[in-house]
DNA sequence: TAATTTTGTCTAACGGTGTTAAATTATTTA
DNA sequence: TAAATAATTTAACACCGTTAGACAAAATTA
């Protein structure tokens, strides 16, 4: 009497059904696009269903960032295991993570929270308001660079953006490290990139 | 017959009004709270009225990003001119930058595109399976620290993780900088870390 | 085999969302 | 006062997540 196992492998079955139709629709459409209609659609039943296997969309979304955290850390595995060094295995996980983040992209929105929804403001304000602008100006005087469109320049900038962004973003999101941490890495990294600019 | 003026005034008030009623039901019940007829009824009118002021929701999510990089842009420019020298104004520069995040966490939110929303995910992989017992053991090795807990190991830890997600963010939410400016950034910041593991 | 229980699935509904068209009320103009 | 204009609301549409109840199919029991 193996229907009970074969009633459940069936089961199991319509059960990654939802979550590979779920990711289907979120890859070609984005996450805002996600409705349990829509998943219900895909799988050919109607959304009460889903219900019968998670308790709700939120549960869909626990299961899909369980997936992509397992993804994550196969790749980051894998790329360490290519090397040796502590120093060479640093370098390719991070290289491994970042590819990640724009090869499943919608895995890496999902698990860290980053929204594309938010409404772009360019050129907007009068380049001496805005961040880039006040922050670039003393960039250039350290570096001894005069011309604002520089690469260097913009580099250092986005150096400067992505480190406080991200610490900010993880903190906004998870409660990271504590506190002293933060001011620790913050300090850290502010007056490394600063001293960088004068070499 | 100023009354033209007066009336003109009235309208340029309630547009006022619906911002701000729209930033306080953010400020109180978050992002994923603020609808149409709640605003509608902060200011004591009905939801299609708001549309004679704004084309619609992402009109007023609009106005509230633009908001938001002026006071940034104040908040910084404030921070730097207290300062003469440039490395003293990057420093206050970004730690202004840091205080408006957590300040106005919902204007930031709304700017950079950090969700609350995502699923917290704790201790449901083994820790030699998550991105942080990965990336640690590396770093622990090239510290020389055997204890896992160590905050040295952690504020290593956190520095690498932020300069990589704030980099990977900024990417995600508006096309940042140009490919080999990314390359760049991220291998100069990560063998920076790594250097600074060593001394 | 027939009756009964259990299981799977769907329909219909609730209260919510953003948005639009039409109706209504208030105000200004002639 | 009557007509025209502007301000505001009501009602509706199509969507959303979610739940309760109806219904049919399957499995179990008598």
């Amino acid at each position: 009497m193996g229907s009970k196992e074969r009633i459940h492998r069936l089961k199991e079955n319509t059960k990654v059904n939802i979550i590979n139709a779920a990711h289907e629709i979120v890859k070609e459409e984005g996450w805002q696009a996600l409705s349990m209609r829509k998943i219900a659609e895909k799988i050919e039943y109607t959304a009460p269903m889903i219900y019968e296997y998670y308790a709700n969309k939120e549960g869909i979304l626990l299961e899909l960032t369980k997936k992509g955290y397992l993804l994550l850390g196969e790749k980051m595995k894998e790329a360490r295991d290519k090397y040796e060094t502590p120093e060479e295995q640093l370098d390719a996980i991070w290289l491994a993570y970042w590819n990640f983040a724009f090869e499943e992209k919608e895995y890496y929105q999902l698990m860290f929270g980053v929204q594309v929804n938010c409404c772009v403001i360019e050129d907007l304000l009068p380049i001496e308001s805005t961040p880039y602008g006040i922050a670039t100006k003393p960039i250039m005087q350290l570096m001894g660079i005069s011309d604002p469109e520089d690469d260097r320049v913009c580099t250092k900038y986005y150096t400067y953006w992505s480190i406080v962004h991200g610490l900010v973003s993880i903190n906004i999101v998870r409660k990271g490290a504590s506190d002293e941490i933060n001011r620790q890495i913050l300090k850290d990294a502010i007056t490394g990139i600063t001293r960088s600019l004068k070499s």
